[in-house]
DNA sequence: CTTGTTTACTAAACAGTGTTCAGTATGTTT
DNA sequence: AAACATACTGAACACTGTTTAGTAAACAAG
């Protein structure tokens, strides 16, 4: 009987509609802006039914947050053509803030907003997608050390350094603390600290 | 008449012990979790009576954010005692750190959430706590350029990137984007990756 | 084809949220 | 004492996430 087969895609095909439903309207509004209420009124179907697909709206979250994972992977993939490691870093955190200012309601939900976080809290294995991004720039980082231009014990160390500091300057754009500063000026500082980061890194990192 | 210097006086003091309730209950739930009509109930007012002293929540969530920074300036002050410019400037790093980790929900309010920043979405003047803050770590960095530690042209552009460095740190640890390290791991990281920034700005930022 | 059973779905409710407004009761002024 | 201003509140509005009881359709067995 190939019926429970197609139940069960017809399943995977449902929460697909939910997730896409969600992110589009995530997208669109901020996740705080969006409802149970709007993401069932979009997909057409009753908020209740919504329930039968997912634990609560964490689950959902947690499920765009995935989504996004592959989106900024697809982002990072020109990356690995750069055959200098440096550049090759240096390229993929100007493609992490460029992420985070062209997708801001996506970077929320992948890295600021605890939410999608919550749902994990138990199962240790399923942090997939923050340890795979971050291998890939550990493996960057150890690419560099190879190649000479680092000189450093613990590669994950420095990863997490290097991490931090791209971290940050999109953290606080993003959730408005650099708002003191006037528009034009913002800018020039986003961009300036980050060149003096890459060049204090060449400098500092041997 | 005096009448109105009272009224003004008994006016302010309700503000305050608004602030103060909404504080400790921030402090005790996160902000997420208390709300309007906690915070009336804690002060023994009908939730009406809230609006009459604060314009929304968001109001009450700048008033909260600027006590707050008055908090953190104090946990800053001891270090200006330090004569190394460099000493001074690692040990604010290490004091922001600190005081998020020990205040995770005042630091929320101060750096992460949004809400209490869309209050002045229009009056440029008053964000004044942030750029006093920042004003503070870009004269360490002066002082170190003085002292000959750091040779850079822009004191605002280093003081944005370390900045940038351990807001990213403490961002990341606080929204559990390092829970796919174990506990202890997780610990030698954070404290690893400040270590090696330090090194790095040594090193690196002459 | 008619049973009984499982599955998919929803209307309605529950307990909460931020916010507004009409109405009251008190304090101040004339 | 009458008129007005101020401070406060109960009740409502339009939402929120989530649960539950009940219905209608899909399937399985006789």
């Amino acid at each position: 009987m190939g019926i429970i087969e197609r139940k069960e895609r017809e399943r995977e095909e449902m929460r697909r509609l939910i997730v896409e439903g969600a992110r589009h309207l995530f997208v669109a509004n901020g996740y705080e802006k969006v409802s149970i209420r709007n993401i069932a009124e979009a997909i057409e179907y009753s908020p209740a039914t919504i329930y039968l697909y997912f634990k609560d709206k964490n689950e959902i979250l947690y499920a765009v947050h995935s989504q996004a994972f592959g989106k900024m992977m697809e982002e990072f993939r020109p990356v690995f053509d750069i055959d200098d490691p440096f550049e090759r870093l240096v390229e993929m955190g100007r493609r992490y803030m460029q992420f985070a200012v062209d997708n801001p309601e996506l970077f929320d939900i992948m890295f600021i907003v605890t939410a999608p976080m919550e749902t994990l809290e138990c199962r240790e294995d399923i942090w997939s997608e923050g340890r795979t991004a971050f291998n890939m720039l550990v493996q960057v980082v150890q690419d560099c050390i190879k190649a000479g231009i680092f000189k450093v014990d613990d590669a994950e160390v420095a990863a997490m350094m290097i991490w931090s500091n791209i971290h940050g300057h999109t953290a606080l754009f993003l959730r408005k603390r650099m708002m003191m500063f006037p528009e034009e000026r913002r800018q020039v500082l986003m961009t300036e600290a980050f060149t003096l980061f890459c060049d204090t890194m060449k400098k500092g990192l041997n």
